[in-house]
DNA sequence: TATCAGGGTCGTT
DNA sequence: AACGACCCTGAT
């Protein structure tokens, strides 16, 4: 068995990599010390949809073109990431999974803010907020408006199926996964073909951000480098890209921390904790996280969505 | 069987 | 600024 040890980073987490019988040449990694993560609250918080979960511990998640599968006891501290290797954990899970980020220190000031800040946290301990691909977050919260999760989920595995590229089969689904389609991939898609995929009137939306983006009209690099107003702007002129899909994406693929996407669940949550249960305009949602929680709002959102979704609050 | 809402946005008043 | 329409699905 080769083992090894490596250390270093901001948590101070420790990886031990084996092999694990001859099923494959990709190895088995576990990262040891992982503080404020929980897998299935990080993958269940609403902001992934290419995962499944295979029992109450274990989770096959299909990112940046590879599939993985994750395994964490409850409580536990350590991360199992089966087929996978330490330098691609270095190269592309540290970051994704936002390991260098000080989750102990931003729940402790969100904590610090309020009573329901505090349940919250409590209750979503391990939640946090996944650095994903832009182009895919971009299509994914395209299809996601006025639509149930599971339906999102299933649009998006449709379009993988038809458009991306085989990555492989899993024996714990009993599955064959793909990529995700490049946009030069999905640009091929005709509207009635992605109607195909179920995704209905977003259909034309995705022609349209497929051309936008191929076209190089809008650059998703170059948000990266931009004011978050100043790439809102940018994204909103794909059809079908509006303030909520923008701040999704803005935070879920480009860390802008201090956006507060304000969906229906937010809604109710901030309503139900902070205005006594009346409604309020979207507006005065943006304003208030905005200057309650300042450049942690996105962090807020996450736990908040997590919290109210998952206890059905103030529905 | 019918109605409704779901991680919203667009086009029309 | 307000309002209905919109594909499709699962829950009542």
């Amino acid at each position: 068995m080769d083992k090894r040890v490596v250390n270093g980073n901001n948590m101070k987490s420790i990886f031990k990599h084996f092999t694990e019988g001859c099923e494959s040449m990709v190895s088995n990694l576990i990262v040891e010390q992982v503080e404020c993560f929980d897998i299935g609250q990080i993958l269940e918080s609403g902001q992934v949809f290419r995962f499944e979960q295979i029992n109450e511990n274990s989770y096959i998640l299909i990112a940046k073109q590879k599939r993985i599968k994750l395994v964490q006891q409850p409580g536990s501290n350590n991360l199992m990431i089966h087929h996978t290797t330490v330098g691609e954990f270095d190269e592309i899970w540290k970051a994704y999974f936002d390991l260098d980020t000080d989750y102990k220190g931003i729940s402790k000031t969100l904590s610090d803010k309020d009573a329901y800040m505090k349940a919250a946290i409590e209750f979503g301990y391990g939640v946090r907020i996944l650095k994903q691909d832009p182009w895919e977050m971009l299509i994914s919260f395209i299809i996601s408006q006025n639509k149930a999760i599971p339906h999102i989920k299933q649009c998006i595995a449709n379009i993988t199926e038809r458009y991306g590229d085989e990555i492989g089969y899993d024996h714990d689904t009993d599955k064959t996964y793909y990529t995700f389609p490049t946009p030069e991939q999905l640009l091929r898609a005709t509207e009635e073909e992605l109607r195909e995929c179920k995704v209905g009137f977003r259909a034309p939306y995705i022609v349209d951000a497929c051309k936008k983006v191929t076209s190089g009209e809008v650059d998703l690099n170059e948000l990266y480098i931009l004011s978050a107003s100043e790439a809102k702007e940018k994204l909103m002129q794909i059809k079908g890209v509006g303030p909520k899909v923008s701040d999704c994406i803005l935070l879920f693929a480009y860390s802008k921390m201090d956006l507060f996407p304000t969906d229906v669940w937010i809604k109710r949550v901030i309503e139900g904790m902070y205005f006594e249960g009346k409604e309020i305009s979207l507006k005065a949602i943006q304003t208030f996280a905005r200057e309650y929680y300042g450049d942690l709002a996105g962090y807020a959102q996450q736990y908040l969505f997590f919290y109210g979704r998952e206890n059905n609050l103030y529905k």
